[in-house]
DNA sequence: GTTCTAACA
DNA sequence: TGTTAGAA
């Protein structure tokens, strides 16, 4: 996760959080205050929220207008929370495996070459 | 003027 | 959830 991915760059207040969902700036305090968003903070500690964050509030929005209650909504972030942790877990493998790979490869490649001109340079001297 | 927190209807 | 009070 980079802090510079422009879906997670703190750019709205409030105000345009209001008028981008249309919750209540009361209904964005209180989900911020159970976890739903985490918005980065003004050296004047005003919320200051992402793309990512208006996202989530709007997904929030249709999972409650569907009848879905705080619990319901707490239990499907956590559950994205959880395969997120997964799927960074498994980037992270696959890197490390593609590392050991291309070392490998780096170094049986050298040998291979080292063993080539040996043998090639051999034909002169026969 | 806007937003913050806390508290109460 | 809405609204209000007093402070940033």
């Amino acid at each position: 996760m980079e802090q510079s991915d422009r879906l997670h760059m703190p750019l709205f207040s409030i105000r345009i959080v209001k008028d981008l969902t249309g919750l209540t700036p009361r209904q964005i305090r209180y989900y911020e205050s159970h976890g739903f968003v985490q918005p980065a903070r003004t050296e004047g500690n005003q919320r200051l929220f992402s793309f990512a964050d208006v996202d989530r509030l709007l997904d929030i929005k249709q999972l409650l207008e569907q009848g879905v209650n705080m619990a319901g909504i707490k239990e499907m972030l956590d559950s994205r929370r959880k395969e997120e942790r997964k799927n960074e877990q498994e980037r992270e493998e696959s890197k490390r495996v593609h590392e050991k790979i291309k070392w490998e490869a780096l170094h049986q490649g050298n040998a291979y070459k080292a063993s080539m001109i040996q043998g090639q340079l051999s034909h002169f001297f026969h």
